[in-house]
DNA sequence: CAAAACCATGGACCTTTGTCAACGGTTTTG
DNA sequence: CAAAACCGTTGACAAAGGTCCATGGTTTTG
């Protein structure tokens, strides 16, 4: 199967194409698939073992990126994708999940506004005098 | 030297009493203390090893958490530490240090709230239908 | 068709950021 | 004063998040 097909047939890629468009180093993104982040297919071709990644990663990707910002484990992000892929341990508490994270989250920021005040203020010091 | 001796004379403490104020660990603080992230005296007793710390470490513990969740690394932080303190190497880029910092913790910040919401996009999805 | 580029797998390795345990000394407290 | 609580130092250990390397196969390209 040639560049041409798999470019007119659907929107898949292998990974040497979604390290390009990710930023991401092939290790990184190995990493996150043996962790359960991301999944793969094995590909049309019999005789090879290359994977297609599917479009849509470079979204989940990127969110993983923002996750991770926002104080977001390898293991946090775990459990959140198998909310959003609905296959979730049925006695998980998904809301109670949800709301803990989204407050983490928000004191995350905060916290992060406060550094970034005294930061500028820093910078303002080092200029005003100059 | 007993307590009331050093709670009236000036404004420094015992490791302990900063673990309690900071609810960091001991060994944390004494981890930032071998990074140079803050200083402490070895206190007036001649008879012991005890080290003293000065009131305002609580603050730069504070920031330091706050740093932490911006981004910053320990690595960052002494370096943004010795600019505080005007310590730095005369030939530093301080200006352009500062200004890229502060691009990133913006950057963090930006990605961090973009996560957000999409946590709450999930959160409403998942009580909507409920 | 041969070289260059790409791919998968496995396991060792690395850095960062702490944490723990052990030892021996000092203070505080009941 | 004795036990309990506190202190400093050293060095080993740990978990998270990747990174690197070797090996061997497959495609693409000139």
């Amino acid at each position: 199967m040639d560049l041409c097909q798999r470019f007119c047939q659907n929107q898949t890629m292998r990974i040497g194409e979604l390290v390009k468009r990710t930023g991401l180093s092939r290790d990184t993104i190995r990493f996150y698939e043996r962790h359960g982040l991301i999944r793969s297919e094995p590909g049309p071709e019999p005789s090879n073992s290359y994977r297609d990644y599917p479009e849509d990663l470079i979204e989940r990707l990127a969110m993983i990126g923002q996750a991770q910002d926002a104080g977001f484990t390898i293991a946090d992000l775990s459990l959140l994708i198998s909310v959003f892929e609905g296959g979730a341990d049925p006695d998980f508490d998904t809301d109670g999940f949800l709301d803990a994270k989204i407050e983490a989250v928000e004191a995350v920021i905060a916290r992060a506004e406060r550094f970034l005040a005294v930061l500028k203020a820093t910078r303002s010091a080092l200029e005003g005098p100059h």
